[in-house]
DNA sequence: CAGCTTACGTCAGTGTTGTTGACATTCCAA
DNA sequence: TTGGAATGTCAACAACACTGACGTAAGCTG
């Protein structure tokens, strides 16, 4: 009955039979919110010939500035060679500003210049007016159950990235 | 205070403040949870010369049956020629079948075969069994939450066809 | 110091998935 | 019946992911 109170994982609530037909109206609900949920940025990206990925890179390296490559590797999940593809573009086209480590020169620390900056603000103010509205529209109560729900679908892995993050920008 | 009764939109729940490192957190849960939303079926997928396009067709074919190429197309948000190919592969292998309209001749309908139906059962039970996991985990209030957020994200068109496919296999 | 490992970049090749353009078939209505 | 709209197919191309191999520079360890 009571809300809180149980350390970890399942156990509690043994109370919740999910059915086939909700747990796939889970999956599609989904499926049709993320498509809603990149629309926006792939609007502004498409005109200027960039693609989602672009945009996943200039969001992490905006929220660590300073991060190596490969921390944002890892963050993203894809290979060194399709990063750096991506890179490669923001670096040329001035958005994105790589300085080798002063304490170990291997490392490639990543910045936003000044127009990258400007990139994420144009691209995070469209999908975070989104957010805000579908918060908005779902209330205080369903903001928190969306956000333990995402939690508890990631993998173990990213929901360490994930919670790396959170503090980074607390 | 009360939890319900407003119709429609926005207007209540004027106390909802959000910050933009909340809803960057949003938009960061998000991206984490839809990787490990896609993960397990990619697994499988990745094992069978498939992608998550035919895991899509398949998935809406199963709950739609005998739906036509052309709501099939509307739902999966892409052009015909991509859909086509998809569709091509799995009809040439024997996991769906397309059937000439009886009314209307131009139209084709849509079935999953009995290997179809294979493929969608196991590729479904791996993303169910996440999901079901997820929900328990966050608890059955979150669940609700979660789904609200969701449907509340949604493009209107997008939040439509969602509310079909629920009635379809309530 | 020598040799191994790590971090990063790059080249080449492949596959999936999206796109546009062109085209055939079918239906319907003027 | 003829012309336009709708439905679906084929062909070619672009974006972005992947694997595999290789090179370079720097750090680490015995």
């Amino acid at each position: 009955m009571r809300d809180t109170g149980m350390g970890a994982g399942l156990g509690g609530e043994s109370l919740l039979f999910l059915t086939d037909e909700q747990l796939r109206q889970g999956i599609e609900a989904m499926f049709f919110a993320y498509r809603g949920f990149t629309a926006d940025p792939d609007r502004i990206l498409a005109d200027l010939a960039y693609g989602r990925a672009h945009h996943r890179a200039v969001h992490f390296i905006n929220r660590a500035p300073g991060t190596t490559v490969n921390n944002l590797l890892n963050i993203l999940g894809v290979t060194k060679q399709s990063l750096n593809r991506v890179l490669r573009t923001l670096i040329a086209d001035g958005l994105v500003e790589s300085r080798v480590g002063q304490h170990d020169k291997r490392e490639r620390h990543l910045f936003l210049t000044e127009d990258g900056h400007a990139l994420e603000q144009k691209l995070s103010d469209a999908q975070r007016a989104r957010m805000r509205t579908a918060f908005r529209e779902a209330g205080p109560d369903a903001v928190g159950g969306f956000r333990r729900v995402l939690e508890a679908m990631m993998d173990p892995e990213m929901r360490r990235a994930y919670a790396r993050l959170k503090e980074n920008g607390s």
